[in-house]
This record gives structure tokens, sequence and C-alpha cells, in this order.
DNA sequence: TATACTGGTAAGTATTCAATTACTTACCGA
DNA sequence: TCGGTAAGTAATTGAATACTTACCAGTATA
């Protein structure tokens, strides 16, 4: 059954193979997911796949390698289209919380990373990506101190992981009703809860 | 190599296997914990596990019945002990990242398990553990309401899922550095954070 | 037009792992 | 003390799974 017009050059391929594995973990744990999964998702055999990659390994680095190109942007584009180092903030969450809607797959491998103990390649991928995310929220944070939005006593520190664990809770709630779009609405409510916290600082 | 004094009664042995589990889950995902890892931990050939329980999946379900035990106790204990609901609210806070620091295993087997689409027994038994935690946030909100700790106008469904979500922010901190034991002093400024947040309501 | 390369298939290998089986040994009550 | 049961071992089975190998069809280029 040779398919017959399958032949795509490697870096398409390389880019459908990417997509097809964020695609499956919407669906199942990034553990779980085989190479034959991923190849008949793309529509080609199981051996196939290694003439793009060397290894399953190599896939997952991609993946991450892609996020990590993707997100940020996403992210500055948002802050950089705001007003205020505040709306910028929200602007920042908004974005996030849309991008994870729109790939629910992706919070879980980053998740699935961060539990192997050893510093893989693909996990010191990860971990460049959450600090990168952290910096530009301590930066808006920094600003809106600047400005005089925020008063110069806030724990910076502790907004920025509250930022984290926002978006981090409302993943779980939707992994929980198993309806990632559930996100958009919540998140509001418990956005306001934060900024009321950050803007009265002790 | 018949180690020689290891006979126990199921009850004791099925115990230490699960404190076997929850511990490996420390250091390694879930998904890669084996049967024979389990084993070993306890100091037992891989097929004598199966005399306590009749399949892998069993042993990860009496793992979550045990969470689902101890947990609720805990934290309604700390609740009980406290002067007004508010004090309540903090304390359970404390309660939960002291339990999560002294079973850091745990938060990784409940995310592994809602990582799963299947509606399985553990995922269940994972989904009553946290409407149970959320049931009893939204009875401390209200009544802080009730005491006039709090405005009438919180969302409470948001100031809940935000709790939830602080933890597992501190939870997801902690797997990035490594070190649980870090959680304990993050969480007094994001939980102060959070305090502010929900006592100005709009 | 011959040839080398690229992206594909199909079959195979080695390994890992959950579960089973055949058999053994400790414990406990009659 | 004797017999049945509970708890263990060691070896095995069968299914997955990551990765390899042998082969093949186009395409580009010399």
């Amino acid at each position: 059954m040779p398919a017959i017009q399958n032949r795509l050059p490697t870096v398409e391929r390389q880019a459908e193979i990417i997509a097809a594995a964020i695609e499956l973990a919407r669906q199942h744990s990034p553990a779980l997911i085989t190479t034959g999964n991923i190849a008949t998702a793309v529509g080609l055999t199981q051996g196939a796949v290694f003439k793009h990659f060397p290894s399953k390994d190599a896939i997952w680095l991609a993946v991450m390698a892609w996020v990590r190109e993707q997100l940020p942007a996403t992210l500055e584009a948002a802050a950089a289209g705001a007003d205020s180092p505040l709306d910028a903030l929200a602007a920042v969450f908004q974005a996030h919380v849309d991008f994870v809607i729109a790939h629910p797959g992706v919070p879980r491998c980053i998740f699935h990373e961060l539990q192997q103990p050893s510093d893989s390649a693909v996990k010191q991928e990860v971990r460049a990506l959450l600090l990168s995310y952290r910096k530009l929220l301590l930066r808006l944070l920094a600003a809106a101190i600047a400005h005089g939005q925020l008063s110069a006593t806030l724990d910076q520190d502790a907004a920025a992981t509250l930022f984290v664990g926002i978006v981090q809770g409302l993943v779980m709630q939707s992994m929980l009703s198993g309806n990632p779009g559930a996100m958009k609405l919540q998140s509001v409510g418990v956005f306001a809860i934060y900024l009321r916290g950050i803007r009265q600082a002790a």
C-alpha cells in the first residue's frame, strides 16, 4: 500500500511531526505517545519517522524548541501593544491563556518534561523557557512600579510566581473538566483577584 | 538470596507498597515507575507484588485512596483550629504546602492521572479529591463573607480556582528548582498577595 | 543516460515490562 | 503435629516499543 504522493522534504516533514506530537498531547499523556502514534498521525510508517529525527527524544526536543520560539514572541507582542505596564501584564496573561487554549498539549509536555529528574537537553529547554517567561514578568512588574502603578513594597518574586501559578491552576481546571475552552471564562475573574492583590501592596 | 524474615500480612504489605510508590514518585515520573521498581523498593520480587494487588493500576488507585483519606483530614483539622474563616483559609493553605513538602510525589501522581483521557477509576478518585477540596474552600469563603471578613461581591469560584492555582504554581517552581523545601519560603509572600486580592473585592 | 541521493516501505531485532505459572516456605488453628 | 492457606521466589510469556536494516521509487545532476 505505497501511499503514492507522500514524499516531502525533511524540513516540512519535521514540522508535520512536531505539530502531530503537540496535537496528540492534547488527548494523551506525552509519556504514552509512541513513535507509532506519531507516524500514523502524520500518515507514515513508524520507521519513516527516523528518517527525520534520530530519536524519539529529538522529537520532544524539537517540540520544546518550537514552543520556545512561538510563545515568547507571542507574549512579547502582546506586551508591546499595551499602553501601560499593568495593561501589558493583563495582555500577556490573556495571550498566554489563548496560547494554551490553542495548544492544550503544550503545558502537558512541559509538565511531563519537568517531571524527569535528569537534566536532559529537553528539560534544559523547558527551564530556559520558564526562566525567560519569569524575566518578562519581572520586567513588567518593575516597569509598573517605576510608573507608579504598583507600590515599591510589592514582593515581585512572589507576584511572578503567583502569575505563573494562575495559568497553571487554570490548566488544571481544564484538565479536570476536559474542556480547555472553559479557561477563557474563568480567567477573567481570577486575574481580577490577582490584580487587586498586587495593587494593594502592604 | 531469600531475604529471611520478610513475610508480612497483606494489609501491611499493601501499605508498604503504597508508601513505596509515593516515595518513588518523589524522584521519577509516575509513568515510568514499574512494578519491578516498586518490588525492589519494598524488598520483594516483582511477581510478589501481585499477591497483594491484582494489577499495577490497582496500586495507583490505592495510592489515590490513601491521599483521599489523608489530605482532607489534615486540611479539615487545620481549618478547625483557626479562630476565623480567613485564618482557617490561611491554615488550610499552610497545611497543604506542608503536605506537599512531606509527600512531593503526590502532586505528580495527581497530575499524571489527570493527563489520562479515559475516565478510569483512578481518575475518578482524583476528581473526587479535587472536588471535595474545592468544596472546603468554597465553604470557608462563604463563611468569611458571612463573618464580614470578605465582601459579598467576591467571585468565589474564581477565588477557589486561584487558591488551587497558587499551590500548583509553587509545586511547579519546586520542580524547576528540584527543591520542594523552597516552597515554604515562597508560600508566605504569594499567599499575602492572594489575601489582599480577595479582601478587596470589587 | 547513468548515478547518487532522498524519503519512503516492510520486516526484523532487542529490550522492557505487566502479568502468570509452577513451585516453595512460613504461619496458625484444630 | 498436621493440614490448609497466605506470602514468597524464580522463571516464563506475550505484547509493546524504540530503533535498524534491506530494499525501492522517483528526482536531480553529472
